[in-house]
DNA sequence: ATGGTAGAGGATCTA
């Protein structure tokens, strides 16, 4: 079983590497992000026609999340449950005993800014949902854009990012509070590459100098983390004309 | 300290 996750930055634009990658992979689920589709103009046919069923929750320009999958889903929650929020950031699905969820975590701008405050509040609020969800469904999945580089390690030059947002003590926290549910990060349950990374910014030749930060995650709970077999970053599709400015992020898990 | 690029939409906003 292979799971992944990928901002796309509009889909719209990157459906046809999305179709590629899908086809060069084959994981069983691939969760996204930044669809910034309204649901009318997902492209559900084209995915079919290459076997994924899709459960979307889009809005015009901004944000939209996505779970594409060879199996057949069930149980589909967008939002977060008592949590006033207009942006699409969230959407979970049921496949089997498996519970995956696909989220695009706020940017919050600047540490300064308002929508850092929404950030430290959106967190926790999806925090204290998937607390309930693991006593249901011992076996998921939290795959997305966390907006967030867990540890310094993760950043390409820490120093020049401590304190800023996306590394900030607060948003580390936050990160924390979701491991503390038993959630494991499961890029680091190996042995991987000094300065890997999965955002890198269009600008400044920032890729090119691996100038990036590791911000998107794959959380397994207890059940699924003992079954993990890999866990690793797709820079392939980085690489490609027009590409996203995140890489894909995808895990195997055993039987 | 600033501004660089990309996407959406058609001027800025978001990242």
């Amino acid at each position: 079983m292979k799971l992944a996750t990928w901002n796309v930055n509009s889909l719209k634009v990157r459906l046809p590497q999305v179709i590629d990658w899908l086809g060069s992979n084959q994981p069983d689920m691939l969760c996204l992000q930044e669809t910034k589709l309204i649901n009318d103009n997902f492209p559900e046919r084209e995915l079919a026609a290459i076997g994924y069923q899709s459960f979307f929750a889009g809005q015009r320009t901004y944000n939209g999340v996505a779970i594409l999958s060879k199996h057949q889903g069930s149980e589909v929650v967008t939002g977060i449950p008592d949590f006033a929020d207009e942006q699409k950031r969230v959407i979970a699905a049921t496949y089997g005993d498996l519970r995956v969820v696909s989220v695009y975590v706020p940017n919050g701008e600047d540490v300064t800014s308002e929508k850092f405050t929404y950030k430290l509040r959106w967190l926790p609020a999806l925090t204290k949902w998937l607390q309930q969800e693991l006593k249901q469904y011992p076996k998921l999945a939290l795959l997305g854009d966390f907006n967030i580089a867990p540890e310094d390690r993760d950043v390409y030059d820490p120093k020049a990012w401590e304190g800023k947002v996306l590394c900030s003590q607060p948003e580390r926290n936050a990160f924390n509070g979701l491991i503390e549910l038993g959630l494991s990060d499961s890029f680091r349950l190996f042995e991987q590459p000094e300065k890997s990374y999965t955002w890198w910014d269009y600008r400044m030749m920032a890729f090119r100098l691996n100038r990036g930060l590791r911000i998107d995650h794959i959380l397994l709970s207890r059940e699924l983390a003992s079954s993990c077999i890999s866990c690793t970053i797709d820079k392939t599709m980085r690489k490609q004309e027009r590409p996203s400015d995140h890489a894909p992020v995808m895990v195997e898990l055993g039987t």
